[in-house]
DNA sequence: CCGAATAGTGTTGTATGCAATCGGCCACTT
DNA sequence: AAGTGGCCGATTGCATACAACACTATTCGG
């Protein structure tokens, strides 16, 4: 009986990203509830790689809070900090108000300075993406589809405003806050993913103050949002 | 020639953790540049190990924004991020103003509970003797020990305040600001460090309100001196 | 019957080897 | 001579193998 070609399927670019992005995933949203076991050989198997991508992703889940682990003892799912969550609402503030306000100056310096880099519209088109998938969701009532959505508007929000040590910040502090979310659904409405326009259209028209303003004003709604219906005072 | 026994040295109790630790402390204060090509085979040798422990070392730090990584191109030390100097101060403002309050909440909840925690006490022990070593540096004029033991001191405030998230967001934020003060080398003086004791009794003295105060207060300080050494408005 | 030392099992930590990929150099073409 | 294509060294990514350690259960002594 003739073998096939050794493997004609599709070469997975980056196992071990793939491999972080997955898990990180399944503990926000999806089935790995906190207090989990989680230990490399069965994340190896369930994924198809070796043990060792599945220890580097589970070293960034840790570095990024979501996992905790004790030398040879083992990894868990680490508990949800609903404890910290006007703490972190507070900081967050203030680091999305830097983003959106340095995103809103490097807009105008961009523009002042001849043709705005490849890096810079290949960030802006991403958003503008993003604010169409979220409108349609919303349109739709998809409602379910806005947490991810949220996240990575967010992020593009940082990554437009240039800053690599802003940025990472930010990608921890969210995907902490996102999962605060996790076990409400349609936690916030078209009214939350609307106020992401009037931020967009104030970072291109390069006004920082505006900028910072808005961001600040949105993520504070969604603070008080939040502890109104978790009161954890 | 007789060979000596295999290995009398003492066991190296944690590689992964030391040699990341080692790096990470190269690249804040000592001879790791930014712009430096760090290969894994290069610190391997250095460190004695082999590749993995270093890998795990460099993806940590990559988490950290210490070192950026291209998939099978390598790695190289991370630019200092002096534009983001401003912007990094005020959300550790926010941030600090909460593990100093947090800190403070749970002294008086432990004492309250009758007998503080083994780990409470154990976490408030390291801070009385950093608080010591600390005094004892001022007096000795050994000024260039402070930058270290002034992290270690912030960080044990975000550990006594129980909060993971709070401190693992400090842990990044507060090696980029040290970082910042790399090639100033007696940057903060006698003042800012006899400020932790007030900051301590505050603490101890279970009063979230004035921590939460004296911390704030400090860290701007330190802000405002930064800028005004290295204006890059 | 109970406590403590101990062997067993499972998991992580590290080392080595090989394959995939990137960057630069050189010959070749136009 | 400048641009272009392909080759080669260097480096990382991953898989397999083994060693070190933690946790559990079992057994032995009291």
């Amino acid at each position: 009986m003739p073998l096939l070609p050794p493997d004609p399927q599709p070469v997975d670019p980056a196992p071990k990203q793939r491999v972080q992005d997955e898990i990180r995933h399944d503990i926000i949203f999806g089935s790995l509830r906190p207090g989990t076991r989680v230990t490399e050989a069965a994340l190896a198997a369930k994924y198809g790689v070796s043990r060792i991508p599945v220890r580097e992703a589970l070293r960034a889940l840790e570095a990024e809070g979501f996992v905790d682990s004790k030398p040879y003892a083992g990894s868990t799912v680490s508990e949800i900090p609903v404890d910290d969550a006007d703490d972190l609402f507070a900081v967050r503030e203030a680091l999305e108000g830097a983003t959106a306000r340095r995103a809103a100056r490097r807009a105008s310096a961009q523009f002042s300075a001849g043709e705005p880099s490849a890096e810079w519209w290949k960030a802006r088109r991403l958003l503008a993406d993003l604010l169409d998938d979220g409108d349609q969701a919303v349109a739709e009532g998809n409602l379910e589809l806005l947490p991810e959505l949220n996240i990575r508007f967010h992020l593009g929000i940082a990554d437009l405003s240039g800053s690599a040590s802003l940025t990472a910040l930010l990608r921890q502090i969210s995907g902490k806050i996102e999962w605060l979310y996790a076990t409400d659904v349609d936690h916030r409405g078209k009214q939350s993913w609307s106020e992401h326009r009037l931020i967009m259209a104030a970072i291109d028209a390069g006004n920082p103050v505006d900028a910072e303003r808005l961001m600040a004003g949105h993520v504070h709604q969604s603070r008080v949002g939040y502890l109104d219906r978790f009161a954890t005072p």
